[in-house]
DNA sequence: CCCCTAAACTAGCGGCGTAAGTTTTCCGGC
DNA sequence: GCCGGAAAACTTACGCCGCTAGTTTAGGGG
C-alpha cells in the first residue's frame, strides 16, 4: 500500500485509540506497533502524525486534563471553587487511572494543563490572594490531587497477610482490596477539607485583614 | 570466566550502583546491561541476585525510603511529629529525585515503606486518633509529599515565553528555572501548614472533645 | 573425595522506538 | 490539463531492551 485515497489516520483518531489501549490494558501495553495494529496500520505510519511516542502520550494526557471542570471559579467563592476543581480533577484522573503515572510527571507544554492553571490562578487572584500566594495554592492542590490519584490507583497495598507481620499498627483489614477504595476516598476528603480549612485561616490572616478583596 | 574465586556481586553493591546511575543519569539510563557494565560484569549476571529489573528498582526505592526519619513520633506531639516526618520524607525524595517517579507508583511490598507507615499510624493512634482516621491522615500526607516531590522534580514548566501567550494570569516570572525552586518550597510549606492546621481543627472537634487521649 | 549449588559466562529471542528510503496519491500553480 | 512536490502509507533495518537457556567452573557440605 502506498498513500491511500483518503487518510487512514489523523491525530484525533490516534489519540483516542491510544487512550483506549491504555485504559483497557495499561500504560506498558501501549507500543507503537500495538497502537498501529489497533488502527489497521503499520507501526512507523504513526510518525507521519506525531514526532515521537511521548508526543502521543502528551496528547492523551492533555485530553484527560481537558475534561477537568474549572467553571466554578466563575461563579462560586474561592473555597467552593477550589473544592469543585479538586474533586473534578480527581474524577478526571480516576476515569483514566493508567495514564496518571505519565500525566503527573509530564511537563507543562500541554495546552489544557496551562489553561487549567491559568483559570485557577486567575480565580484566586480575583478573590484577593496575592499572585505569589495564588501560585502556591494552585501548586499545593495539584500536588495533593496528583499524589492522591497516583498512590491510590497504584494498588499500593496487596492483600497478603504476611506483609503485616511485625507491623503491629497496620491493620490488614484496612488494606484489603475492597476497603482500599474507601480508604482512598476518606483520605482524599479529609486531606482536601483540612487543606481548605487551613487556607481559610491563612486567608483571614493575610487577605481579609487588609481589606483587599472583591 | 566461570564462577569467580569470590563473588563479584551482592545485592547491596548492585543497589548502590543502580542508585548512583539513576541519580547521575536518570531513570531511563538504567538498563541491566548498563548497570552490569558499571559493576564490571555482563548483563544477565544480575539475575543471579534479583529476579527482575523491577526487583532492583524496588530495592533502590526502599533504600531511599529507609532514610526517612520518623523518630519524632516517639518524642513530639502528633502535629510536630507529622511536620518533621513530612519534611524528612520530602528531603529524602529530593535527595534522589530521579527515582521518585518509580517510588511513588510502587506497591507496598517494601519493608522500609511498611515500617514507615506503621510508625506513623502508631504515633497517631497513641495521640488519640481513631485507627481509621490515622490511616486517612497518613495517606493524605503521603499523597501530598509524593505529589509535591513528583511535580516539583519533573521540571513542570519550561522557560519558554511562547507558552504563556494567551494565559493572562500565568506570570512567566514565577516559572523560570531560578524561581521554580522557591515556588515549590513555598507551595510545599503552605500546603503542609494548611493541612496541619485543618487537622488540628478536626482533632479538637473529634478527639479532644471526647476526652479520649493519653 | 565427590557432588551439588552458586555465580559467573555466552548466545540468542522477541519486542521496543524510530530512522531511512520507497511508492502512490492528492493538490496547487503554470 | 499537466506536472511537480508534499503527504501518507509502506518495507526494511538498526541498536537497545529485559530476560531465558545452557555452559563452565569454583566452593562447600556429607
Amino acid at each position: 500500500m502506498a498513500r491511500p485515497r483518503q487518510p487512514l489516520l489523523d491525530r484525533r483518531r490516534i489519540v483516542e485509540a491510544a487512550r483506549a489501549v491504555i485504559d483497557g490494558e495499561g500504560l506498558p501495553a501501549l507500543s507503537t506497533r500495538r497502537l498501529a495494529a489497533e488502527l489497521g496500520v503499520q507501526g512507523p505510519s504513526l510518525y507521519n502524525h506525531f514526532a515521537t511516542k511521548d508526543e502521543i502520550l502528551d496528547a492523551v494526557a492533555d485530553s484527560v486534563t481537558a475534561t477537568v471542570d474549572t467553571a466554578a471559579f466563575a461563579t462560586l467563592d474561592w473555597q467552593e471553587a477550589l473544592r469543585h476543581w479538586a474533586c473534578s480533577y480527581r474524577r478526571a484522573l480516576a476515569a483514566h487511572p493508567n495514564i496518571v503515572p505519565y500525566l503527573v510527571q509530564g511537563p507543562g507544554r500541554r495546552p489544557a494543563a496551562l489553561a487549567m492553571a491559568d483559570t485557577v490562578h486567575g480565580g484566586l487572584v480575583r478573590a484577593g490572594w496575592s499572585p505569589a500566594r495564588a501560585t502556591h495554592i494552585g501548586a499545593a492542590l495539584r500536588y495533593f490531587v496528583a499524589g492522591s490519584a497516583l498512590v491510590s490507583f497504584a494498588r499500593g497495598f496487596l492483600d497478603d497477610p504476611e506483609l503485616y507481620a511485625g507491623h503491629p499498627h497496620l491493620h490488614q483489614a484496612h488494606r484489603i482490596a475492597g476497603r482500599q477504595h474507601s480508604v482512598d476516598e476518606g483520605a482524599f476528603t479529609l486531606g482536601l477539607e483540612a487543606l481548605l480549612h487551613g487556607l481559610a485561616a491563612e486567608y483571614d490572616r493575610s487577605v481579609a485583614a487588609q481589606g483587599v478583596q472583591r
